[in-house]
DNA sequence: GTCTATAATTCGATAGAC
DNA sequence: GTCTATCGAATTATAGAC
């Protein structure tokens, strides 16, 4: 046996993981149902609670996961103290489009849950404190972009770069738009969301 | 008495649909429940059933009403044969900000239904086949803006506009940022996501 | 049309055997 | 740790009186 587990190897308690991710984040919390999730893991609904003590729980978990790996890139993003502007954008527009490539369901499942239950995530305030915002109030007052709130700005990138993973149903649906063409389009913004954000900063 | 009803002299049927617009919108289909929508009515649960047969039903009334104000707008814009360009794009922003402010659970509400049903809304044929295309194909041929996926050209627009408006729980929260300010952000963008556009539109 | 009462089902959670 | 069986509450929907 090697080392690394296999799939059918998962302990019941990551079984039990496995599944509630998938369900969870694909249906949201109360479209989730325990017995599927038990069923999903194969194993039985009361050994769910005995690991999890009970839904809400087990849904905390899942959700404290989603919104931490959400939050991570724009936190790598804004403080790194190393890299340009540009080259802070094209991280994170990298990292979003990967992960989001990978976990489709995530930005839906996160919005979901703030807006029911506002969390003290502070996005604001962590933006406004960065060493990203540093750089940008720099680059303002020397002229090399233009005078802009700096809100937009990572509104901006954001937008671009989530809503497509968001509205997707909406753009492909009825293989008017396939998989393949699709996730060809994200590829590309990769290297477009960049540049025109650039322009962006650089209009009068 | 005046011929525009009062709140309280509407009839049954609307005061159901008033109250399930608000809670289905707000909660979503599963953690509303029938009991909620019919006591906000201000009636019995029993008369719900004798006017819209099931939950399913009313439900589909109320998500039809918000798809159909969603789509409308786009298709306003498209299929406009009167305006240019730059005036279709600040229509369409002026349209959805507007209506967004007025209902900013709108969004998510369509997104997550049309996630998990597909409806034909065949938005990408629509837009294909749209007058908007051929201008933006015509000024493409004339060099007027850069080379460009068409279909990046809508999902910028439609990103920049709506996406701040999902994500309005993630900065806005514990009163980081007031409900004015944030109206007063989403009023500055209408004059700015067309300027942003253009430039993208103009970049190399 | 509107109500009260209740049927029928579903769901989260637990008891208790192994 | 894992299972079967079941409880108790919640929820949608309906029956039947007025």
């Amino acid at each position: 046996m090697t080392p690394k587990a296999k799939k059918t190897d998962l302990t019941t308690e990551q079984k039990i993981i496995h599944a509630a991710r998938k369900l969870f984040t694909m249906k949201g919390y109360e479209a989730t149902k325990t017995r599927d999730i038990a069923k999903e893991a194969g194993i039985n609904l009361a050994l769910l609670n005995y690991y999890f003590r009970s839904k809400e729980k087990l849904f905390e978990i899942i959700m404290q996961e989603n919104v931490g790996q959400f939050m991570q890139v724009i936190s790598d993003m804004v403080n790194n103290e190393n890299t340009s502007i540009n080259e802070k954008i094209e991280l994170l527009v990298n990292n979003y489009i990967d992960m989001l490539t990978r976990l489709p369901d995530m930005p839906l499942f996160v919005m979901n849950h703030l807006k029911s239950t506002p969390q003290r995530t502070e996005m604001r305030e962590r933006f406004m404190g960065s060493y990203f915002m540093k750089q940008i109030q720099q680059a303002m007052k020397k002229g090399e972009i233009t005078t802009i709130n700096p809100m937009n700005i990572m509104m901006n990138i954001v937008s671009l770069t989530i809503f497509p993973f968001i509205a997707k149903p909406m753009v492909q649906n009825n293989h008017s738009l396939s998989s393949e063409q699709f996730y060809n389009l994200m590829q590309e913004r990769k290297k477009l969301i960049p540049k025109w954000i650039d322009a962006m900063l650089k209009s009068k």
